[in-house]
Order: C-alpha cells, then structure tokens, then sequence
DNA sequence: CTTGACTCTAACCTTACGTCATACCCTATA
DNA sequence: TATAGGGTATGACGTAAGGTTAGAGTCAAG
C-alpha cells in the first residue's frame, strides 16, 4: 500500500510533479498518506482515480467538471458526455468556418499579388480580358485553361516576379537573335528555357502532351499578336521567330 | 482628426474599453493622441489597423502574432495564414478523436448499465444466446431484432431497472389471477399495461403492426418456455396462460 | 558526514481579457 | 459656482492549467 512517491506516480502516468501538487491542492486526487516530512505516498486506488482524470482531461474536459464527475455519484456522466460532444461539435464547426475564412482570405491576398496574371498577357486591357479568356478556354479547353489559371493563382508574388523577369529576359535576348535564324542553338536555349519557365507556370497539369502544348503556345504567338510583346510593342517578326523555333525544338524533342 | 475617445471607439468596434487599454499597453494599438488629462484619442488610421486587428483575433491569432503580421513589414502573411490554417486543421482532427472517443466511451456505458439486456431474456446462459437471437431474426426479421436491441440500448439503467420490475410485478400478478381466467377484467389491464411496456421497450419501431406483434410475443410464451420466468422457474401453465389472456385482448382491440 | 536525488511550499509567469477600486476629468444644470 | 453624472486612467486581482524558479528541508548511500 502507499507505494508511490510524487515523482514515481507521476512518472507512471506521464504527467508533472507540478500536476499532482495541484490536484491535491484542489482536491482532486488526495495522496493516501502523507509522511510526517508532509511527503505525498499514493497508493493503487489513487493511481486508478489518477487514470480516470486523465482519461476525462483528454477529452478537455475542465478539472473542476472531472471533479464533480468522480465525486459526485448521482452525477450522469452520460449526460455530461454528451453535453461535451455537443460543445467539441460546435467548436469544431468554428474551426471550419475559420479555415474557410482563411481559404478566402488567401484567394484574395493572393489575387490582389497576382492579379498581374494579366501582365503575363502583358498590357492587355482589362475589358478584353474575358473575350480572351473564352477565346482561349475554346482553344485549349475550358478545364485546361482553369487549371492553369488555378496554378498561376498559387505563385508568390516574389515566385511570379521573378519568373516574368526571366520570361522578359528571354525575350529581350531572342530579339538579338533573330539575325541567327530560328535554329541556331543559342536560340534553341532560349527556346528550352522558355519551355521549362512555362511548364513551372502552368503547374504541369496541362491535359495536352507537354511538348504539343508547348508548341500550340508558339502558334498563338503568330495567330495573335497581342502574345508578343517587345518592350510592350507588338512585334510579327519575332512571333514568327518564336513560332519557328518552338517548332524546330518540338520536332528535334520528339525526333 | 483624433475624432474617437476610447469608449466611442469601444463601441464602433464592438470591444470593451479594457481591450482598448490592453491593446495600447502592449502596444498592439496606441492611440495618435493623448490629451493633457492622459486621455486616449484615436483617429480613423487606428480605427482601420483595429479592424485588422480584429480579423486576425476572429481567426485565433494571439495577440503577438497580430503584432508581428502587422507590424513587420517583411512579414509573410500568406505564410503566417497557411501555417496557421495547418493548426486549426490539426486542432479539427484533435476534436474529431475527441468525439470519437466520447462516442465510444458513451457505446462501452450504455452496455455496460445494459448488457443486462440479457436479463430481459432472464436466466439464459450466454453461450445460448446467439442461437437464441438467430432464432428470433428468423421469426421476426434480422431487421426487427437489430432495431429493438437498438432501442433497448438507448435506456438509462434507471428506466430499465424501472421497466424490468413493472414487468416482474405484472408477471407476478398475472400468476394471481390465473384462477379468474384469461378473459376477466383485471387480467386483461395487466395484458394491456404489459402491451404498454414492451411497446417502450420496442419503442415502437417494430415493423409489424403493434397488435399482431403482441399477439406473436404472447404465441412465443407458448411455443418457448425460456421465455416465461416465474421466480426463475419457468411456468408452462403461466405461458399458456398468457397467451390466451394476449390473444382476447387483441381480438377485442382489433374487433 | 557529505553528496546527490528527492520533496515541500510559495511565488511569479503565461492569454486575453472581466471586474472592481480609487481617483481624476469634464460638462450641464440648479 | 457647486454639484451630479458620466467618462477616463491606473492598478490590482482573478480566470485554467499548469511551467518555472527559489529557498529550505529530507532521505539513502558511500
């Protein structure tokens, strides 16, 4: 009988010495015995109370309710269960609405940072945007262009900063050479880069063989020329360009 | 300028003069003006920096963190937000063990105040009670049995203990009044309060019309005579007895 | 007899306020 | 002008469930 000390029992039932002070403290779990040293023994009958506190605070239930629970023997703990469940129920659905709020709240930082997904169709004025989106949904298929869209949406504004600087880059450097025709391999580089930069853009998730995706993207540059920017101004030759080597690097991939 | 005095702000905002105080103090809100008396001044910059301060306490934020979100330009919001939607998601699985386990906890209580349940059978050893149950699913329905176990579950151990010995009491009664036959008055109120009983007890989910599945529990006192306890003695004249005494009751009720 | 492990009590710290208590400030009215 | 009434400031205490020292006493082994 009276066999555990603090630390013992409190090491048996993983909690703190802290712990077991304060339940005696407050009454609810008494060692058996105290030792004139006022030393704390507890024997079996409290390591089992010990268990059931435990079992009662997982289920965050308040000390003061285990305490009136395991004392009070006209108490329906059935009712206090489920009275609980009904608590942790509400709590629950609080925590889904603000998971909610927060998705929201995301979509909206993250549109607000990345509304300039229409630089990506560089200067194009906003009253244009939605016949251009159904014209391209109707080209490549309205889920292909909501999925790419839904990963552009998913980009930092630091991420989307950097790869349109890239994408800018690139072009800026395949105007220079223009003169080297389209298969020259410092323009099939250029080309390959531009290939790795939109496969990032667009998540991958493309529906339409990557390679065939990418060459579709080279043909809109010369049937609209709205795609091809150069320091803002449209540019025909340097669509053509591009269109030439997108398909030259296609066909050498697919070769 | 500085138009709102701490309660006017209170108000507008729907918090308590000591968040105010609070807020100012750990500097999460200062007001832009004291008057010479210390009183606090707030303009319309600290009303909007409260409006956000309040979206992030909606969403569990501690105070710190507000602090920091908004305080700290290089503060990554999105981050801040997608870890935190990350705790909340944790905490909503934390609750869904919870409940689990009240659930659990409740199934294991009600069994235990009702596994008695076999007492309703009174006296029949375990071991028999499975071919016992198959027996009945296969006059009844498995339907049926599973629905009225169910409902006989869903008594506190008070009701049953309170049901059980109205029925002991009827039965006893019933052993009285066997001499006066089957037909006489007071034998058919015990009929009609025992109907009562086993009706709560069934809770009325039986599929089969109540009457006529009266009538086939008093057949059954007949064709089974485990199902007639007598002081743990099992009558077959009490069986009989019964079931003649059920039969008229339901031909009196359905004429 | 000392050392190291153990124990006691007490007190302060945490979150985000609510609730006094005390004292000061301001303004409208008699 | 005195005062009543409401607004305000500061400080302190309390909440739940302990964590974290701090100072002092206790126990068993070498």
């Amino acid at each position: 009988m009276d066999n555990y000390s603090v630390k013992k029992l409190a090491k048996l039932a993983g909690v703190s010495v802290r712990t077991l002070h304060l339940y005696d403290k407050m009454g609810l779990l008494k060692p058996s015995v105290r030792t004139e040293a006022r030393y704390r023994l507890y024997g079996e009958k409290e390591l089992l109370r010990l268990q059931q506190i435990l079992f009662y605070r997982e289920l965050d239930f308040p000390l003061k309710d285990i305490c009136t629970v395991l004392d009070d023997p006209a108490f329906d703990i059935v009712q206090a269960l489920e009275g609980h469940k009904t608590a942790l129920a509400a709590k629950k659905e609080r925590i889904n609405t603000l998971i909610g709020t927060i998705d929201k709240t995301l979509v909206t930082l993250k549109n607000n940072a990345m509304l300039q997904v229409e630089d990506l169709y560089e200067g194009i004025p906003r009253e244009k945007m939605d016949a251009y989106r159904e014209e391209a949904m109707s080209k490549w298929g309205k889920d292909t262009i909501l999925e790419v869209e839904d990963t552009l949406r998913s980009f930092s504004k630091q991420e989307m900063d950097s790869l349109k600087q890239q994408l800018n880059d690139l072009t800026a450097r395949l105007v220079t050479l223009i003169p080297k025709g389209p298969e020259h391999e410092d323009v099939q580089q250029c080309i390959e880069q531009r290939y790795g930069i939109i496969l990032r853009l667009t998540g991958g998730k493309i529906a339409l063989g990557k390679l065939e995706y990418f060459r579709k993207l080279g043909e809109l540059y010369v049937a609209d020329n709205r795609y091809t920017p150069v320091n803002g101004m449209p540019s025909m030759e340097l669509a053509v360009f591009i269109k030439d080597a997108t398909e030259y690097y296609v066909k050498r991939k697919q070769g």
